[in-house]
DNA sequence: GTCTATAGGCTGATAGAC
DNA sequence: GTCTATCAGCCTATAGAC
């Protein structure tokens, strides 16, 4: 390794670790909790370095928000089911856990600056981690449509907008209430689910099954 | 009228265009703009007068933040039917119609400060405007599942809150980001409760119709 | 690259003159 | 009651020494 490259490892770490300190004070006291001060105490470095590695605080929000958003990728990845209606279940309650757990994370990304979200989505043309996300539900209201099995005169994109927007108003209103709905987030997951999934449900059964182009709702 | 009286008045009346003016700035730039200094401005007196009519910032936050619940339920209050669909239509047509209207009175009372909507919860015993504008909501939810057109698993209380939920989901989502549910409000709006509608449908009728106590649900 | 020091701004809230 | 002056604190960001 020349010179060069391990003055170019050095940066990268010193990045990673103050990304690292970043969302480790996002994750417990909030964004709002996030100034230089704070950020370049808890990494050991003065608050006028951290301004080598990164133009300013917003650069560094969005790098976070970006992560945060692979971290949701993932999570919603790993919720599988053998049919259709399972797999929408199984997305459903993977989604609101996610930003139950996360909540710092979660308001970051969805309810602080749009700027955030929008840098994640604007990014790159369909390969970034919000877009993957969202297919992700897009494909499963396509499948729960399309075979015949339920039917709505609605597209599927819309659907799946509006189960993502009736999710997010539970996690969004247990973050900042968690008293008002009195009722778990798993049970308001739970009847939303079973609700939508009968309400999908055809008044009369479809007789060709149309199969359009997939991931392609979004572009 | 005596000279106390008139004292009072002119108290009363400093403290109301004390209100107007941070209702105001908060429509206008939203809560984070409300600073004592602007607030002092903008109603013409200085930043430190404001102290001998309110204790701090945070309870003019309140007070506006009770005004604009009782905005909500007039809104609400206006949304009639003549079945109990129709009812449950016009009242989430409303209520997200409200949100969009009343961005930053929607965000002050839904997205900051757990405090300021439970400020309003907790006051009175059950006729605040928050409990009523429930009640609203739930007492429609009551007449939907009960007199057996449509039935569900789940008591009314929780469907109530499961559709609250979702309808500040699409409100909350579209003020954040207004980019992202690609689908106007009120398409969602329209998937959601059609949906929802449906899914509530009972799969046999009930036997007998049972009525409850109404309005009881939430103490 | 990292530091100290500081510019230049904002904030809520209070003391004390009038 | 209303004012001016100010405290005490926070913030982002930069200049310039090392």
């Amino acid at each position: 390794m020349g010179a060069q490259q391990r003055r170019e490892k050095a940066r990268q770490d010193a990045r990673q670790s103050i990304l690292d300190a970043a969302r480790d004070i996002i994750s417990h006291e909030g964004f709002a909790a996030l100034t230089m001060r704070k950020l370049a105490e808890r990494v050991g470095y003065s608050a006028a370095s951290l301004y080598m590695h990164f133009r300013n605080r917003d650069q560094i929000a969005k790098e976070i928000s970006r992560s945060g958003y692979a971290d949701l990728l993932t999570t919603l990845q790993s919720a599988s089911g053998k049919d259709p209606a399972a797999r929408f279940r199984a997305l459903c309650r993977a989604y609101v856990r996610f930003g139950l757990e996360n909540p710092q994370t979660y308001a970051l990304i969805f309810m602080e600056d749009p700027a955030y979200l929008k840098a994640v989505f604007a990014e790159q043309a369909s390969d970034d981690p919000a877009t993957l996300s969202y297919n992700l539900l897009a494909d499963t209201m396509q499948d729960l449509v399309s075979p015949g099995i339920r039917a709505s005169e609605s597209p599927p994109t819309e659907l799946a907008e509006t189960v993502w927007a009736a999710l997010h108003g539970i996690v969004s209103l247990k973050l900042t209430c968690p008293a008002f709905p009195s009722a778990p987030a798993e049970v308001l997951t739970k009847i939303m689910t079973d609700t939508f999934l009968r309400g999908l449900a055809a008044p009369r059964q479809i007789a060709e099954p149309t199969r359009t182009n997939r991931s392609s709702y979004r572009k």
